[in-house]
DNA sequence: TATAAAAATGTAATAATTACAACCATGCTC
DNA sequence: GAGCATGGTTGTAATTATTACATTTTTATA
């Protein structure tokens, strides 16, 4: 609450309620969140919160650094608050995305010789550990 | 058209015209079309065509190893006729989507320990070399 | 308080995707 | 070959995610 307060401020990001609220919501909950369960879950305490406004705060987050969009091969972007450069699992049994460690900045790469590069997105898909027992 | 027809015949699918011109379409067109594209090149020469024909086709064709999707962080899927594990580069200037070559077998990873994997996806987003200049 | 600027909202449009009903081709029975 | 059943194929229509934009509300400043 008061450190996502700081933490906006320090972004030179207004900390309006929504704002707040909704990079709390990030940072608590690791599970990389659609926006409509971000949505959802604040609308009982934020009773006037819309849908679009998470939609903004969102992209004004990752715009500033403080979230990254997360895509493992659904129709509907999460997101995460976690910027370092990792990789995404999702379960094909249970539906959870896991995040896992990479070497990223190691991967060899062909065919990218003078090209700009300033976002890097790994994601798995499979069965995760729990979901084959 | 008759290659594709034999691939499709050897991955026990029938060859009906649709698939048959999707699978062209995407082996001919290596840009990592989406379905609004393929959809619209081909409503031309075979103008029963549906988009939900073409879903269904891709679907097919990603069930059976055929087809990739290819994800590079738009609301809008792309597919790739080329199945193989590579990376993939979207330009923010021009739009376009580049293939690039990398090791993903040697990527060492941590915290996927008994997780069962069956697809990895890589993708870059930038600047393009022509756009840089 | 008045004014301006920024933020949040809502409506409605758009665009992607999916569910499911309708259609059609193939092979089988008579 | 006509009728019929089956499964494969297609498309209409509904749903859902996202965006555009105009309006309202809040906040900051004078
Ligand atoms: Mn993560
Ligand atoms: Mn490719
Ligand atoms: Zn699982
Ligand atoms: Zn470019």
């Amino acid at each position: 609450m008061e450190e996502e307060k700081e933490l906006l401020e320090n972004t030179n990001i207004k900390p309006s309620i929504a704002r707040v609220k909704v990079l709390e919501y990030l940072r608590n909950n690791k599970t990389h969140p659609t926006v409509e369960e971000i949505y959802t879950s604040l609308a009982e305490e934020i009773p006037t919160l819309s849908k679009t406004t998470v939609y903004n705060t969102l992209e004004l987050f990752e715009n500033n650094g403080l979230a990254r969009i997360v895509n493992v091969g659904e129709n509907e972007s999460r997101y995460d608050a976690d910027i370092s450069n990792h990789g995404h699992f999702k379960c094909d049994g249970c539906g959870r995305v896991y995040d896992f460690r990479v070497n990223m900045e190691a991967l060899e790469t062909r065919g990218l010789e003078g090209y700009k590069i300033w976002e890097k997105h790994l994601y798995y898909r499979g069965i995760c550990s729990r979901c084959r027992d």
